[in-house]
DNA sequence: TTGGTATATCGGGAAAAGTCGATATATGTT
DNA sequence: AACATATATCGACTTTTCCCGATATACCAA
């Protein structure tokens, strides 16, 4: 758990974005119901909401992942993106005990 | 609270260090010890400390500072800087509902 | 195999952060 | 006033981050 990492991976509104509207995917990437939430957010679903480049939300997202902070799943030709919530529980009391 | 400017000036292992060592002024300043700990440490105890210029800790603080931090105080020629407990505890907790 | 779609990676230009030495400002002392 | 000390700010240079377009890779379908 690197904090540094950590933080730079946080350091940027539109990552902070990202992760908001992965804590409630149905409602905000409602596009994509057809094919369930249990493994999360395409990218390609993301970068469509972000409207930055695909080659951008895709290096953000690689970003929250080697932080800790997201999870990932290939499913055929699409990568799932989800919030790994213990890695935020971790670092709300990380930040009340340790910095 | 500007959570991006917050987690910018977390960004860094320095300032992390420096955070970590204002939690323990009487342990971490001895040199001071004669001035009290009252209102912080001043910044040239914290720059023999991080061995960088004057000028780099100078900036780092003010850098803690404007995310909230630190809080200073002025006292004749010194400026004293310590921990802002409030915005460690606002932003643990941010981390846990709104992040 | 050929082609289509989704994602990742690479190379680059612009902007921001890291860090320094030099200088400015504020305060204290004589 | 003149000088010394503590801190802040400025200008410059290097490194990192932001974000793009182009290309590579992986998978799928005909």
């Amino acid at each position: 758990m690197d904090q540094v990492e950590i933080f730079k991976a946080l350091s940027n509104k539109t990552r902070l974005q990202i992760l908001n509207w992965l804590k409630e995917p149905e409602l905000n990437f409602p596009g994509q119901l057809a094919y369930g939430f249990d493994d999360g957010v395409c990218v390609g679903a993301i970068q469509q909401k972000v409207g930055l480049t695909q080659s951008t939300v895709s290096e953000y997202l690689t970003i929250l992942q080697r932080a800790g902070l997201v999870k990932s799943t290939r499913k055929g030709q699409w990568t799932y993106y989800q919030r790994n919530e213990e890695a935020f529980a971790a670092l709300s009391q990380l930040i009340q005990s340790d910095i």
